[in-house]
DNA sequence: CAGTAATCGAGACGGTACGTCGTGTCTTATG
DNA sequence: CATAAGACACGACGTACCGTCTCGATTACTG
């Protein structure tokens, strides 16, 4: 039985490694330079120089398919290691910014994408959302395992308010500065002690 | 002059204040009971009884009318008033997550149009996020006069991280309960002593 | 009772004369600058300075306007006077020839009207066609009259076969040209003998 | 090299020819039934169970599909044979105005579609009118090299008044009779001898 | 000389058709 | 099976005109 499953799964011609990659390329370039909206997926299908089957035998649709096209790029989310609680607090920040300065504006879209479709908000969840919460969480649980944060403190409160600012400041067009990054570290430590 | 400006802002046939609210209306309405997407303007317009053109000569498209419609019915937003900062503040955000029990899904939709239109986003901070965040920040500005807070307090990252928390969890789809509320409220506050 | 009905009809402003005039001029210049299908009631109403109920008030719709303003400039159809029949009826075609120079796609556009508009092809037929028939029928009757006709000849066939000629070649883009008056008057003669 | 046309020919899922004999049949009878104006693109293409798109594919407008449409069914030109010029072209006239009882309508209008449109009435020409002009064509060419006809007979000028005598009464709502193209006949054929 | 009534420019109104676009599915022939 | 190509049914889009209507403002005749 497994072996039929294997069988049935490789017969025919096996998928095109490099169709895939040329659809993540294209996508992330065109959506890039002409903004979410502007591209659809006729065009990137035929950026890539594929049909359009073909990018529907691999994601559901265009927010899917841009979504792993941004996360394969902002793979890199580190944790910032040593320091203070706000020091690792705000290079995490900052680090997040930068990343943001680029694809800033293909996320937001996602995010818009998200609002009408609660499964490829899932998806963004999973992929994109809680492995960066992650980050910011081990930070903080680093901190309070070695009594740097008051013992009732509200770890959760504290991170949602923390992602929750970037968050808004992002969809809400307003600029994210490494200084503005110190300042929101420094508030949400404020809360913990 | 003033006469002039007079006749030329009443020349030809007015426009039919019906017509305005029927579709303010029906656009609440419909968007209510079937989502932002699954309305189209065409069925606004058919379902207010009215032509195309008349929906247009009033708002550049979907996401401006939309967020009149629900603006009307969110208009108030009221000062909670007296109370320790930490209770105003909790009473601040039940209103308003009640309010989102009802209009959340709109709002969270038309927070994803204003993601690929820099206009509407204009709009929509001007006409949604404003006055409410107004609100909040009198309460902290009251309560900093009155000697509650720390002199050296952040009151903008604290009300970035107010709000952000909330939106965060409304575009995230996340739960918004009073018990959520009360936690926020007192972290932030902890954050401003 | 008539002073009545004069009264009843001069009550109120009386119509402004100006206005049918520039409605006429205006018709005119911009079917001949863009054709009659790129020009819309709208522009001619609009150029002419003019309310389009003003133009609605006299005329029924645009092809009634457009054929008055026509009409006004080709209303010279000269009998051609003296001569043989053969002469006379080269002369008349000739003249109309040079007339569709200019009017021709005007016109054409009028002949297009009218084939979805009875009325209008009505009021095409008795403004236009019979008066300049009526010229080419005198010819053929004076002719008949002093016997330079064979007594059994079809004037009215002629008549149609010499009519249908023209509009035949006009409708079909094809060109009317001196030499083709010629020939079509000298084969309409001879058929007429 | 021809293999690479076919290839470029046959590539991608094949035009439905089931579509195109639905909006053509669809065509045909909508407007004989309600007349060509009232009959829209929405209307054919609904009514034929077919996409809007699909219709644009294959004519660039209603005037073409409906040209399309009246050539299937009036295809049918024969050539009337033997018998004197005179017998020839009246049997020729009347079988043209019996079938123009059932299309008379429809024919006007794309006569009048084509005045508008350049690229229309050379279709038009092409496909309606010269085909039937060949018959008629014909049967003088025949005659004259029998010598029927005069020497200097000017065929051109006879046929144009032959096929312009039609199309004048077709246009201006005149009736087409059975006598009418026997004295149209008549009338022509003197002109030629 | 006030009242009456039709006209005027302007422009909004309910409709209807347009041609274009994008979606997700399908159907070819060719690997 | 997968693939490139492209047709298919569907439905929203924003625009253009249509012919009618409703304003406030003239402009003449009437009583």
């Amino acid at each position: 039985m497994g072996a039929e499953k294997e069988a049935a799964a490789s017969m025919g011609r096996p998928r095109d490694d490099m169709a895939t990659e040329a659809l993540l390329r294209v996508a992330r370039d065109l959506v890039t330079r002409h903004g979410y909206r502007a591209v659809s997926i006729q065009m990137i299908a035929a950026e890539a120089g594929v049909g359009r089957q073909t990018l529907y035998r691999r994601w559901p649709g265009k927010a899917d398919l841009v979504l792993d096209a941004f996360l394969a790029s902002a793979a890199a989310v580190e944790d910032p290691g040593l320091g203070s609680v706000g020091e690792a607090l705000t290079r995490y920040l900052q680090d997040l910014f930068k990343n943001l300065e680029r694809d800033g504006p293909a996320i937001r879209s996602l995010v818009a994408s998200a609002q009408e479709d609660p499964q490829f908000l899932d998806s963004f969840r999973q992929k994109f959302v809680w492995p960066r919460a992650a980050v910011a969480a081990g930070i903080l649980q680093r901190a309070a395992k070695a009594g740097e944060l008051a013992e009732d403190a509200d770890l959760e409160a504290a991170l949602t308010a923390l992602h929750g600012a970037f968050w808004y400041r992002l969809l809400l067009g307003e600029p994210l500065t490494p200084e503005f990054a110190a300042r929101l570290s420094a508030s949400i430590v404020r809360s913990l002690r």
